[in-house]
DNA sequence: GTTGACTCCGTACCTAAGTACGGCGGCTAC
DNA sequence: GTAGCCGCCGTACTTAGGTACGGAGTCAAC
């Protein structure tokens, strides 16, 4: 087990940039390991690649950063309820199902104006800049 | 018929911020009418309004500006044909197709996560961060 | 003839999630 | 003992689509 790892080796192992480590400990949503009193380099522990790979877990299903955070809080709290994160992830379904709504909108749209579209060399004729023109 | 207006009523009339003109005049999306050779104010013709909505009617189908440019383009171009709008508008709905396969995969795993989750005071044992962080 | 609303112009700022750069200094291997 | 990679740190830049600001000039109404 690598459990003491440079930046560089955390971020291989984490699947991210060196950048981005950094960047998510300027945002706290990881902490910074303190720098060695001797000097040298910061040492980096397992759970800290753990944790970026939850990161990383948790954008890939459309929660921000900022809701990240709230859910690497309700984690870190040891007195936090199941119920909690339940509540996070069925905001996230909430906003997704509306994005899905809103996104069949307009593929119905974009399908009644390909369909529509004479498709010729005739372009003042175009259902399809009319239809944009109709809209508003 | 207000044929001539200041950059304001057009704005009103188009129903967009003052801002938002000079920025489409700036990306070359709408012409920039020529100040007076006498000084004062330019004025705008109801053709650039009717291109603004225009704008806004094909953002609102998901075209980007950049997108919107070309139609525009089209649009100006006699020699255009409909068949090229028509070919915009059939990658814009193979990008909208993705993009709800996506977002319904990611509502599915939500689904599922939310389901298995037990609701309780137990943080220890949330599937849903479980689940989050076997993910990757 | 002045007040107040508006235009003009350049520039800076906003969100989100990073990425890039530059200078410095330490660490490692040959 | 030195070449060259790596870490550290602050800052600036990126995309997209705007929005905001500040100072100067102008226009219209009272």
């Amino acid at each position: 087990m690598m459990n003491d790892m440079t930046i560089g080796q955390a971020a291989r192992a984490a699947g991210v940039n060196v950048e981005t480590v950094r960047y998510y400990e300027r945002r706290g949503l990881i902490t910074q390991p303190p720098t060695p009193p001797k000097g040298g380099f910061r040492r980096y522990a397992a759970s800290t690649v753990r944790c970026i790979r939850f990161i990383k877990g948790a954008q890939a299903i459309g929660f921000s950063l900022a809701e990240i955070s709230e859910l690497l809080s309700l984690k870190a709290h040891p007195k936090a309820s199941c119920r909690d994160v339940q509540r996070l992830a069925e905001l996230r379904r909430v906003e997704v199902q509306d994005r899905l709504e809103q996104l069949q909108r307009i593929a119905d749209i974009l399908d009644t104006i390909i369909d529509a579209c004479p498709g010729n060399e005739n372009l003042s004729a175009c259902s399809i800049l009319e239809a944009i023109e109709r809209d508003d």
